[in-house]
DNA sequence: CTGAAAGCGCTTACAG
DNA sequence: CTGAAAGCGCTTACAG
């Protein structure tokens, strides 16, 4: 179980340390080892099974080819879809990948952050909580490599990788008026995260363009309570005063718990209600009736967001790169 | 952006690192460190935003306090929320966590282990990939600390915490068999993993114990051929020949595009076909009918891997722990 | 009660 | 082409 460390090669080959380690890390060409020295000892390497210590070799060199990816609800799909892309592309790049899930608590990505980049971690690529920003701040302050990818602050000067939330919301509305609603609401979370914000901005926007905009159709869910929340933002939905034709989600989960109730009030989806979701559900499948909503590019997000964060953590580049990728409104699959 | 290290906390104060390190680390008490000295260390500490290198200290002390966690499809939601308990667990008692993806590769599986081995983790929670046996075998001939979790390897001395696989599958056919069916059919992975074979296993001995066993009602499907495959097996249990009036699906994943087959088919579940899945899908909320499933404690099976691990970290026991956890049949919610 | 010093296992100028 | 030595930032006996 002893470790073997380089010293213990250098001891059975009569060599010193440093060439060792040259040869180890492929820095033995352009003619700094000779050539036979440099065979024996990767042969007596493998052979005794060495294996370098990254703590080691991450406190002399200060890199440590990891990044941190803090995402902020591992249960939720689109996120383990993200990790997967994420750590997909890190690895062709050369990097490994630590994921962790702050379960949307900023007490918890603060010290996630903290503990991470005392030097584990390369960069990070984060899905920031809703009052994470000065733990972000904080960051972009260090120079930390860092890129912020679904979720951003407008005021930090950070880059990130998002979705073009407001032209995706639009979308999603003049879908429902060309199905011809006139009466359409909005179930959105009640945080103030700026994605979130834009969807409902690009939902106001649209209907107001139209003149069909009634801001007693946006019903706000606090995420905690989301399964009693919906059910009344519905009920309040369907009442005799308001008596919507269509409803837009701006989330998957307020999709999949929405729709839930709304087969369990029997509502026929299409006929007496129309309704566009934010992002795809598994269970879309199982409906009776086909469900329109808004695709995002989960694969593009990941790929892009390594990229940018790679770019920084070589140097070459000091600019914030700010990516907006557009999604596509899904109407049948 | 240059990092407070202990010795610019010394340097300040005029007191030796050993002091600081002492102080820092809570081990000042026994009347080792001055009172106001410690007092002056631990706030000049604060002042200057010192944060501990980990690098550095796992290095000297050979601990990290990390764990390490390796799942085999991070986007599985079953995976997932077992991640999700075993973080919770981790945190609670002191650790941290840092989630890997094999995405079901061997390959990845070794990378990953000789990666993190090396230092970065002091033990880990594995959901070991098919063909990882000898990768797994190796950890524990090094003594390193290791649990299995979900899945295991009968012939390896480690600690597992699995679900009793054996007799969740004779409760799911023992369900069927009450409710009228005479032919079942299983839709199985084809992979040699042991605990696909415990359900197989269940299975059969339930359906012998009656006289019901037919093998050809047996089907299997290849995971990276799983939508094609799991059509042609349910092709083959429904033809003329076989005419099964129940199928058990051995897995979510399964269950979930099984029962999309069945519905594009245009199958009458309950009435023309009866069914029992292993996990629950969110998608069984969307279903017409309610679909009986097999429930497996997620949340204990991650609590009891990261107790089991701990103990082994503290070499508080070298003795192994086969932790085998029961299932419930859930009729209705 | 406190400090000087060794050492964890590497990498990297530097000297030859 | 190769080696001796310093040093990354800590922790931990040891000495006093």
């Amino acid at each position: 179980m002893n470790r073997v460390s380089i010293k213990d090669i250098a001891h059975e080959l009569g060599v010193s340390t440093a060439t060792i380690s040259l040869v180890l890390n492929g820095k033995d060409k352009d003619g700094r080892v000779g050539k036979e020295i440099a065979e024996k000892i990767r042969q007596k390497a493998r052979e005794m099974n060495y294996e370098p210590n990254n703590l080691a070799r991450g406190l002399r060199s200060g890199v440590s080819n990891t990044i941190g990816l803090i995402i902020a609800d591992i249960s939720n799909l689109f996120f383990a879809n993200l990790a997967f892309h994420i750590q997909e592309q890190a690895e062709k790049l050369g990097y490994s990948v630590i994921i962790t899930n702050t379960n949307e608590s900023d007490l918890k990505m603060e010290k996630i952050i903290n503990v991470l980049k005392n030097k584990s971690v390369d960069g990070f690529i984060i899905v920031p909580t809703e009052h994470g920003e000065p733990f972000i701040q904080n960051l972009v302050e260090r120079n930390f490599p860092l890129v912020l990818v679904d979720r951003y602050f407008p005021k930090l000067k950070v880059s990130s990788v998002t979705v073009d939330n407001y032209n995706a919301s639009k979308k999603a509305v003049r879908n429902l008026i060309e199905r011809g609603c006139k009466k359409i609401g909005l179930i959105i979370y009640n945080n103030g995260l700026q994605h979130m914000l834009d969807r409902k901005k690009g939902y106001i926007d649209e209907l107001e363009s139209c003149g069909l905009y009634n801001p007693s159709l946006i019903k706000k869910v606090n995420y905690s309570f989301l399964l009693n929340d919906i059910t009344i933002a519905i009920d309040g939905l369907l009442s005799i005063e308001n008596q919507v034709d269509g409803i837009f989600f701006a989330t998957n989960t307020l999709s999949m718990q929405g729709i839930k109730y709304l087969m369990n009030l029997n509502i026929k989806l299409h006929e007496e209600l129309k309704v566009v979701c934010f992002d795809k559900s598994d269970a879309f499948d199982f409906m009776p009736v086909h469900i329109p909503y808004i695709q995002q590019p989960i694969s593009e997000m990941g790929t892009d967001a390594v990229k940018l964060l790679v770019e920084q953590m070589k140097r070459q580049t000091n600019k914030i790169t700010i990516k907006e990728l557009q999604t596509s409104l899904i109407i049948s699959d």
